[in-house]
DNA sequence: TTTGAGCGG
């Protein structure tokens, strides 16, 4: 296909992943040695004028327009790479992602044109990159195909093909939200178990002994640390998902060895680490909220004074929720934290006397002599750790 | 390990 295709305007490029600087000026010297330009635009935010990072090259020949294509696509210009496609406006292939193919493990040698001039052995190439980051090639990239047919010949010819070297993987693209649900339907049939807290007696032979009664195990696994001893959790990999549920319905929660089973589908590290970083992220948030200019600092106490007498003598201003000395080796570190319930602060600060109220606007202490044995500064704290 | 962005006057 070329200008002189349906839709396409006759002359007109489309040039994008463009440097926020690149101007007119710029892109007139890369393309007028293709031949007579009839008018150059680089698109930009109405309000801001900061380039939108493509631009259009309107050539008076289609010729003139497809040699440029040819010949200058994925130049560098501000040290970026442009990215060459016809003017296509009607947005129906580029939003359908039809004909458009996924490549990875990628060598890091093969660069744009490389993977252009390997994939347009296909059909009519839309659209093509290799990702890169600031230390080069990411090792996959994108062929976007006119057709699907194209595309499928692709992939049916390519994938799995030695490329410098590398076996590369080239298939269908699918965007984030395909991946996420193609991923979700698999998780729903997963085979994979994990077990833990059935402590430090346990071996593969037993456990296998146990789960072999929900069906056909393919594989079992009890975690052992360094010294070859359970870590108290393992896995078993059924043979069908049936298996795998049924383990999961019977063994959750059950007694082994004395002691209350986990039994659920065994995650992917990926996924558990995400989860225990929302998890982790939770409580912290919670902790915030919980705290949250309720919490005094109190220092410079007396060695004598514990939980309890902290506790006494904060107990008229408020409802406490908890009091802590910290201590080390049994010994008061001389500071401590009283929190009062939220409903409780603005009547806490009334109470305070009247000096200290100044010091909940910034972290200052105070000395308060008044209070015998006792000696407190406050502050508040927006977070307690 | 890695599944995008993108169409005016």
């Amino acid at each position: 296909m070329n200008a002189t295709g349906a839709g396409y305007p006759l002359a007109s490029l489309y040039v994008g992943d463009l440097h926020v600087d690149v101007t007119e000026a710029m892109l007139y010297e890369k393309f007028s040695p293709a031949g007579p330009i009839m008018s150059i635009r680089v698109c930009r935010d109405i309000s801001t004028r900061r380039s939108l990072g493509y631009a259009y090259i309107n050539f008076q020949q289609p010729a003139d327009a497809e040699r440029a294509l040819d010949t200058m696509n994925f130049e560098v210009i501000k040290g970026r790479p442009i990215r060459i496609m016809w003017s296509q406006r009607d947005p129906g292939l580029r939003k359908s992602g039809v004909g458009n193919v996924f490549i990875k493990n990628l060598d890091e040698s093969i660069d744009n044109k490389a993977l252009y001039d390997t994939f347009s052995a296909f059909g009519n190439i839309l659209s093509c990159k290799v990702v890169c980051d600031e230390n080069g090639s990411r090792g996959y990239g994108f062929v976007h195909f006119e057709t699907q047919e194209a595309a499928n010949r692709a992939i049916q010819t390519m994938n799995g093909m030695l490329l410098n070297d590398r076996k590369v993987f080239v298939g269908h693209f699918k965007s984030r939200r395909e991946r996420e649900m193609e991923y979700g339907a698999k998780v729903l049939e997963f085979t994979n178990v994990y077990i833990k807290n059935f402590g430090e007696d346990m071996d593969d032979v037993r456990l296998k002994q146990i789960f072999s009664a929900f069906g056909n195990t393919l594989s079992v696994k009890v975690m052992m640390d360094g010294s070859g001893r359970s870590r108290g959790f393992g896995f078993v990999n059924f043979g069908n998902h049936e298996e795998a549920q049924k383990a999961v319905a019977e063994m959750n929660g059950k007694e082994i060895n004395g002691r209350l089973v986990y039994v659920g589908r065994a995650q992917k590290r990926i996924e558990r680490q995400s989860e225990l970083k929302r998890r982790f992220e939770q409580i912290k948030q919670e902790r915030i909220s919980r705290y949250q200019g309720v919490n005094l600092y109190v220092k410079n106490l007396d060695d004598g004074i514990d939980d309890e007498r902290l506790r006494k003598e904060f107990s008229p201003y408020g409802t406490i929720t908890s009091v802590k000395v910290m201590t080390e080796g049994g010994h008061s570190k001389g500071f401590g934290f009283v929190c009062f319930s939220y409903m409780q602060r603005l009547a806490t600060m009334r109470a305070l006397p009247g000096p200290l109220l100044g010091s909940f606007q910034q972290p200052t202490s105070y000395f308060l002599p008044a209070v015998p044995q006792v000696c407190f500064s406050f502050l508040f704290l927006l977070t307690y750790r």
